[in-house]
DNA sequence: GTCTATAGTGGGATAGAC
DNA sequence: GTCTATCCCACTATAGAC
């Protein structure tokens, strides 16, 4: 089943992205999401096999979106902009929507992933702008651990209250860049 | 309730651990956590007021081995050494550890923190090494982000299958040393 | 400090009628 | 495709006897 060729099919991941965003994991039940689309929790299941199949629906769409943005903070810049400047540019972009996103965010980058729920490529086209703008893959990993790092540990407020992060990032994007 | 009063009370917190490391979080349960001590997880209530109680007291004991464990990685080093060699030392030790006890990692690094119930200091003194050897706040944070993103994102298992971690931990290593 | 018994909660999922 | 009814599971936590 996919998300293409049942219109309900989609309507439902989307209530569950929405419940997912306002309330956290915690708050995405079968039960919630049957609440919120006007329907009982077993119904739910003429659409989806079960949750983890929800879930992957949902981590695919959250992809696409997260995706989507990290190729227009690239696409903005011009092609011969320096290599620090498009780090800089992706960096604003992917703390910005972690941040706009937090569970989002969370879903696409931490715990295990069901890749082979996943379709193929989508995985690789998100993460292609910062391949792209890091010059090498050891780079690129180094530059993508670097900003998940500050951006899942500010996120979890591991950080000292009142750290100057801003001067972190910078910090990091020019040794990086 | 502290460790230090009562002997039983620091058993059922090494259990836990056991537990933790072996089973992960899911796995630690009262019903557990009791079988393994040979007693009824009620009778857990009567050292711990609650299950929270005794993931704080968890979270401080992991605290302990994580941060002597970077303490030593730094001790082990001349202090005259070169900014780069403290980190790459200590870029090791944090490596190692977190793939040694990946739960406890866990634990230590990821999600909120019950600040008001750790000891005074003892996050900071974990933390102190890498505020040692970066030279600055900003830099220390940034090396933290990059180790933190690096570990976690190999633990997950986010990095594509036969990725050159190694050449991406140096390469971060070179970067913001 | 340990036990038994049990309350209370909340979750995923199925069967079968409509 | 939706419903009601229900099952089964697992967990935290309390009460009260010993």
């Amino acid at each position: 089943m996919s998300v293409e060729s049942s219109p309900r099919l989609a309507e439902i991941v989307e209530a569950a992205r929405e419940l997912l965003e306002s309330e956290g994991p915690g708050g995405l039940t079968m039960r919630a999401l049957g609440d919120r689309l006007g329907m009982r929790a077993p119904s739910l299941y003429k659409h989806v096999a079960d949750k983890d199949e929800l879930e992957a629906l949902l981590i695919a769409e959250a992809f696409r979106r997260w995706g989507a943005v990290m190729h227009e903070a690239l696409a903005g810049l011009p092609g011969r902009a320096p290599r620090k400047a498009k780090l800089a540019s992706l960096a604003r972009a992917y703390r910005a929507w972690a941040q706009a996103h937090p569970h989002l965010y969370r879903l696409v980058t931490g715990g295990p992933l069901p890749r082979e729920r996943l379709p193929d490529g989508l995985e690789a086209w998100a993460a292609q702008p910062i391949t792209r703008a890091a010059g090498s893959e050891a780079r690129a990993r180094a530059a993508w651990a670097f900003a998940h790092g500050m951006t899942i540990l500010e996120l979890d407020g591991r950080f000292p209250p009142g750290a100057d992060l801003d001067t972190a990032w910078d910090a990091g994007i020019s040794a990086l860049g």
